[in-house]
DNA sequence: AGTGCGACCCGAACGC
DNA sequence: TGCGTTCGGGTCGCAC
């Protein structure tokens, strides 16, 4: 699903692709359930005659930055798809939600199974301070986001450490596949509570949380199930996962067998030797 | 305030 | 084969 690196790797795509510097012509509606803040004519007559001029990334959200100082923020969930494609393709009416339309013959089509994905619009740098950016915090790919850093945040909440690297208010960017990747790398049990958590471990969660991300975006992230960035690529992340989806197979650590449990209702996918519980 | 959990949504995977 | 059921996943909002 799309975390840190798969929004990455959607943003350099489009970014490659020269989605830039286009005047938006109109906008082609088929489902409108994911426009959060405004009406679909709304959207029309906030984007018609805007370009895009980049497009940066917060947490897991996209910001397009347009002219006028304008921002679009896209949050994809987990199904959503961004392609930037030529308008003269007939689009896959299946799952197609909307298509905004450039004066190149290029559209950006939004494409969602679940209608899950979000799309608000801002004027100004009013999306600073919007409800769902405002909570963000600093993701792992942040120098400032350090062992100590982590350890101030997180040492006196009361959940499964796995919980608290999910909650994308303490670190964001950070999903379900790759936090069981960064645990089971740092040899943390997913259920530890942050307390018995020492300060050697926090540097690893840090230290892996970066390798892990890092490793991912170079690879395009993952592609599971249906998720893709472009049509025509997939991620190469997946063939690396060392336990996320590896439930019954051997660690490739000690050959103990990889285990899946539920932790607040999440898939977690970890190794029974290599992270073992401590406290409880 | 902090925490847990259902809701949102529906295709895919699973079970009978 | 075909039907019905369950699952999943990011985030919000409600209940405790």
């Amino acid at each position: 699903m799309p975390e840190l690196p798969e929004v990455q790797t959607i943003i350099t795509n489009l970014l490659n692709q020269k989605i830039v510097n286009h005047k938006i012509v109109g906008v082609n509606f088929y489902k409108t359930k994911i426009l959060k803040n405004c009406s679909p004519k709304q959207f029309v007559d906030f984007l018609k005659g805007e370009k895009i001029l980049n497009i940066e990334r917060i947490g897991k959200y996209i910001v397009f930055k347009l002219s006028n100082k304008k921002q679009l923020v896209v949050h994809l969930r987990m199904e959503g798809k961004l392609f930037y494609e030529s308008n003269l393709k007939q689009p896959n009416l299946r799952f197609l939600m909307l298509s905004i339309i450039f004066n190149n013959k290029y559209r950006l089509s939004y494409y969602d199974m679940r209608m899950f994905g979000t799309f608000n619009i801002y004027k100004n740098d009013e999306y600073l301070l919007s409800k769902e950016i405002k909570k963000v915090a600093i993701d792992p790919l942040n120098k400032e986001c350090t062992g100590r850093f982590l350890e101030q945040k997180c040492k006196r909440i009361n959940r499964a450490i796995k919980t608290v690297l999910l909650d994308q208010s303490i670190v964001s960017g950070i999903g379900n596949i790759y936090v069981d990747e960064i645990l089971f790398k740092s040899k943390i049990h997913p259920l530890t509570k942050p307390k018995y958590l020492k300060s050697e471990q926090y540097s690893l969660i840090a230290k892996n949380a970066k390798l892990v991300l890092k490793d991912a975006i170079k690879h395009k992230g993952t592609t599971v199930a249906s998720y893709k960035f472009d049509p025509n690529h997939t991620g190469g992340y997946q063939s690396l996962l060392l336990v996320h989806t590896r439930a019954g197979q051997p660690c490739p650590i000690c050959k103990t067998i990889i285990k899946k449990i539920k932790v607040n209702g999440r898939g977690t996918y970890f190794c029974p030797n290599c992270q073992k519980q401590v406290g409880k």
